[in-house]
RNA sequence: CGGGGUGUGGCGCAGUUUGGCUAGCGCGCUUGAUUUGGGAUCAAGAGGUCGCAGGUUCAAAUCCUGUCACCCCGACCA
């Protein structure tokens, strides 16, 4: 039938995620491939994703205390190399300025990989006393990183993000914002992304470069793999040492601060992609689909087909919602399957038997659920059903999730989980980094995420489940992106 | 960065092995008509310096050298 004819426009996700993966950005427009390697366009449609994902957490933000800033693309190079490790971190893949003009530059300037090391120098300035005390910034940006390999939305050399850079006067109140800021991405990826996440540290290789500590959240992709969807870091005194950040405390005495700093970028849409999508095409939870609702009149020309339309949608414009008639000079099918691709989350038909009934049938694009509803329920029916379609994307996505965390009792099943690739697996661990690379060049695996200190309760006895050394920590190891 | 593959109208491809005359096909696009409840039909049209740069040749999409981009599989990273 014509159905079959249209999956076929896609690979599907079983014969070769990474090319399924391909062919929905490209075939939703989200995304074309520009003239510079490793940079993308992010054409409307997936532009439009990432401004619901930015409104939905700047207001957390902004909610949490935060205000934001913008700080310059340039960083100087002495101020780049000042703290060690987080050099070691990004050098190999900093993009460096070294003209102005026709002039060669006394020094050159890189292009920000991240602005730790630009806001701190700017951090110290502006922190002298305990009274200025705590900065809460974030910036929207965008960053550069010099990529090998790259993937729309997933890895680019370019790509958009928020960073979040706060001071403190005390450990205890810079954790307590590193751990605020994890549930923020946490709650957001679950309530607005529908996607579920693991959350907890990195291990001591995967932290952030400079970072005393690294909280993250882990999500599972439809086809076993890990995606890191965010972090948050505890920086301890690192940054302030290297670059100064002094404050006179009220009892008089100079002290370094403490800081965090927390991100996510338009990766996330690459997740969204990876976890709700099937094989017709994307799939959006509503609260970050740029159109919610997708009215399809059919045989448009006839009796008040194409009014009754436009009535509908300016009902459901008045109630908030984000909707349009897709008015096309196009068959209906085509329409349909062009909305499915596209992940709008519900669709409206409505033809001549419907004008003569007094009703619409509505479709979710979740489970494909038709239902018929009269036109005095719409302004109350279509919020509704939106609602319980993020819910049910959630629940879908949860369930998956679950079904993909293995809790193994020996190093052989751990093996064979990775060998399918097939998910987490849960397993009490080291916690030393030797292991870890013996771990991932025998499974492919890396470590993702570990329970934090006061989850961890591991019986006296307990053994690491590749060295066999006692296990320290609780690890999810999954093959990742 | 290794291994494999692909670049030919907007999209998907054939043609390249064995060089040959005016570069084809499907979809899409434009105009008109009939249509519309899961990718419509007919008619008439428009659109290509064959990724780019050199070279060989009477002659290059086709052979040679270089180069760029993209895709897939690894290694590395958000």
């Amino acid at each position: 039938m014509a159905k079959k004819e249209f999956v076929e426009q896609i690979t599907s996700q079983e014969e070769n995620f990474s090319q399924w993966y391909t062919d929905v950005v490209r075939k939703t427009d989200m995304v074309d491939y520009s003239l510079v390697k490793g940079c993308m366009v992010i054409k409307p449609y997936g532009y439009g994703v990432w401004e619901l994902i930015q409104h939905e957490l700047d207001s957390r933000f902004k909610a949490t205390g935060h205000k934001n800033a913008y700080f310059p693309l340039l960083i100087p190079e002495s101020l780049l190399m000042k703290e060690a490790e987080h050099v070691e971190g990004f050098a190999p893949e900093v993009a460096w300025v070294t003209q102005g003009g026709t002039e060669p530059l006394q020094e050159r300037l890189a292009i920000r990989p991240t602005s730790e090391t630009i806001i701190c120098s700017m951090y110290s300035n502006w922190v002298q006393s305990y009274r200025d005390l705590p900065v809460l910034m974030n910036q929207w940006c965008n960053v550069l990183r010099w990529e090998k390999t790259t993937r729309p939305f997933l890895r680019t050399s370019e790509f958009l993000w928020q960073e979040g850079h706060t001071v403190h006067a005390t450990e205890e109140e810079a954790v307590e914002e590193t751990e605020r800021m994890i549930n923020v991405y946490r709650e957001f990826a679950e309530n607005v992304l529908a996607i579920p996440v693991i959350v907890g540290n990195k291990s001591e290789k995967e932290k952030f470069a400079g970072a005393v500590r690294t909280y993250t959240i882990e999500a599972m992709m439809h086809d076993g793999r890990a995606l890191q969807m965010g972090t948050s870091h505890f920086l301890g005194q690192n940054f302030a040492k290297s670059y100064d950040i002094k404050y006179l405390s009220k009892e008089g005495r100079q002290e370094y601060v403490w800081q965090t700093s927390w991100g996510v970028s338009t990766r996330l849409i690459g997740g969204l992609i990876m976890v709700h999508g099937d094989d017709r095409g994307l799939k959006l939870p509503p609260k970050v689909a740029p159109t919610q609702v997708m009215i399809i009149p059919i045989a448009a020309h006839k009796g008040g087909v194409t009014e009754k339309a436009h009535e509908i949608r300016d009902m459901l414009l008045d109630k908030g919602l984000r909707v349009e008639v897709d008015e096309r000079d196009q068959s209906t099918g085509w329409k349909f399957n062009d909305c499915e691709m596209k992940g709008i989350p519900l669709r409206i038909e409505i033809g001549p038997k419907d004008i003569e009934a007094g009703h619409v049938v509505t479709v979710r694009r979740d489970n494909f659920e038709k239902k018929t509803v009269e036109w005095n329920d719409i302004a109350s029916e279509v919020p509704s059903l939106l609602d319980d379609i993020q819910k049910n994307m959630l629940e879908m996505a949860r369930e998956h999730m679950e079904e993909r965390i293995f809790e193994v009792s020996d190093y052989g099943e751990f093996k064979k989980v990775m060998e399918d690739t097939s998910g987490f697996v849960r397993v009490p661990w080291c916690n030393e980094t030797e292991c870890e690379l013996e771990i991932k060049a025998d499974t492919g695996a890396t470590s993702r995420c570990m329970l934090t200190e006061e989850e961890t309760h591991i019986p006296e006895g307990t053994k690491c489940i590749h060295c066999g050394k006692p296990a320290k920590k609780i690890m999810y190891f999954a093959k990742a992106y």
